[in-house]
DNA sequence: TTGTATGCGTTATCAG
DNA sequence: CTGATAACGCATACAA
């Protein structure tokens, strides 16, 4: 570990330490000729500067950190690409940084913040059920990305990009009662879910309602509040139990496009098919969906657009602090082979 | 931004600053009151140590870097989970880094331990053409996993964990000769592809001469140079130039099985089906193969085995440095429904 | 068991 | 344009 450091570069270059940092910091205020010589011994000598010295001693270090929980989420996967792709555009550095599903973000953030020093933080998923003193402890610029914050009063005080999970869910339900179907089931997220899955979940039974459709219990089919709720796996298991039931129903609005494929597959197991004995939609727009067999009717995110404006709204605040905004974005029902029509609704 | 620091702790308990230290880390020598007294403080304060701080002042810290090359890769997805629980079981704190596409492994890797002095790294996919002088400019116990490296010269270089591409591409091949196929093609990777993409390319060849069929390159599909190789999209495209080339085949053998989805879509989409006009075999063993419709054949690489086996291996090394060793993992053939067999072969 | 002082590698401030 | 030098926040050797 005893490797080189920007003492040595002064030393062989016969400059002092300044110098070389403003070398490396493209200080404008050095001679061209110094500066390519000391960037010659840099490279000849696999000088790299250390940065655990450098976010110590700066105060801000042009960088934007991205906070994703949930990291296998197949939905963030291009969001990142493209927040990164926007960042390095603007000449800063691309931090991501993974928190645990157990741990709150905030306290995240609030240590790489003390770490990093960046000048804005992206927060991809999670929850933000109570964290408004929390929030304002962040004297960091940041932009939450797909998160539900429940109380529409703190709007000055944070940014955020995101769908009305509630309206698309109503859209999609909305979709299926148009199809004729009156028997309309759901594969929902635990029922103590206070985020997205229970905007979700509440944009079903309005629509059914708007559509005179009691909403029955027994075609309500949670996620256990142990399980991993937006996977596959889950979307099997809670299928199973559908089938299991006996309740007689024609189609399942499931709260993401992997609870559907799961729930697909459970019911080609079952010898059954889709979407002549189930028509099962999803929600999100995964590539997934379109590629899945039949194609899953879903609403499509406008990931990108979402990334982009997530990103660029994070510039505006920190270019000015005042410019807080929420925007939510419109999603597509896109149709797929998932869900079949029936004619005497 | 003026957070509060290890002093102001000490200053508020009235102790010096090292003894706060020796609270927050733990230290055998101190009073168990002064302790709790401090750590209360540091509670009640929310006091956060800079981690830039303590890494630039220790000389290793306690921790693991996993280094991951194509984030988005769900194959990775489980490993990460499994790595991370090992490690913190370990009372290790684990860090994860993502490095770009473009970016060499070895250089983002020297970064992170100048920043981190991390225990030890592992690497997570990529390739390792001619990296052996950097590899070994590294001075931190590391393991290689999913990654091959051509010359087996090296072998007390490094450790690593891995299936035998080249045998496992041979098993799946042998297989589709076993259900009577003699035409088949392959989706594969780009054709300067000097990692796996090649391995696998050559247990393909070896497989169809040992079962008696003389290769044919009209039947060989290789990814364009530039595009992402092993990705739905990219097994949509290919097997649309499979479709339009108009050779007579009956079996792919797509190189993962993102690809052998995205190829089954163009079949599907072509109106055709999977497996009655083309069988179709996959390479991973996702998790989305077996929830395909068909499920996909494929090879399983036992990841979670291989997790495990990376960060036991590792920790390994990290106490002995002369352990190194390369395990090599058996692939399982899952049978799915995505191959059917042909009785006159 | 505890406190003081030093330095980790940089950047920033200031005087040349 | 350049070079000393003082922090940055912490861990540790050493003294007490």
């Amino acid at each position: 570990m005893d490797s080189i450091t920007i003492k040595d570069v002064a030393r062989i270059c016969g400059v002092g330490v300044s110098t070389v940092s403003r070398a490396i910091n493209n200080h404008p205020d050095i001679n061209p000729e110094t500066k390519n010589r000391i960037l010659q011994v840099i490279r000849e000598n696999d000088y790299i500067p250390n940065n655990s010295a450098r976010n110590l001693k700066r105060t801000v270090s042009r960088s934007i950190v991205v906070l994703i929980k949930g990291i296998d989420n197949p939905f963030f996967s291009s969001m990142i690409r493209i927040i990164e792709a926007e960042t390095q555009k603007a000449r800063y550095s691309f931090i991501l940084h993974r928190v645990d599903l157990m741990e709150d973000e905030m306290d995240v953030a609030m240590e790489v913040i003390k770490e990093k020093k960046p000048k804005g933080i992206i927060f991809l998923g999670g929850y933000f059920s109570h964290s408004y003193e929390k929030l304002k402890k962040l004297d960091v610029p940041f932009v939450l990305v797909t998160i539900a914050i429940a109380d529409p009063k703190e709007r000055e005080q944070y940014s955020s990009v995101s769908v009305d999970d509630f309206q698309e869910s109503y859209k999609m339900v909305s979709y299926l009662c148009s199809q004729g179907h009156t028997r309309i089931g759901i594969l929902a997220a635990d029922e103590g879910d206070e985020s997205i899955g229970k905007l979700r979940f509440e944009g079903y039974l309005k629509a059914l309602r708007d559509h005179g459709i009691r909403p029955d219990p027994r075609l309500f089919f949670h996620s256990a509040p142990d399980a991993e709720c937006y996977t596959m796996g889950n979307g099997y298991r809670l299928m199973n139990q559908v089938l299991a039931s006996g309740e007689d129903m024609t189609a399942l609005f499931a709260v993401s496009d992997s609870i559907a494929i799961g729930a697909c597959k459970a019911v080609f197991d079952a010898g059954k098919s889709v979407p002549e004995d189930y028509s099962i939609a999803g929600f999100d727009g995964l590539d997934m969906a379109q590629y899945y067999n039949p194609s899953i009717t879903t609403i499509r995110q406008p990931v990108e657009d979402m990334a982009l404006a997530a990103i660029r709204l994070l510039f505006d605040v920190i270019h000015d602090s005042a410019n807080n905004r929420q925007q939510v974005f419109k999603g597509q029902l896109i149709e797929g082979n998932s869900i079949r029509r029936i004619e005497n609704g």
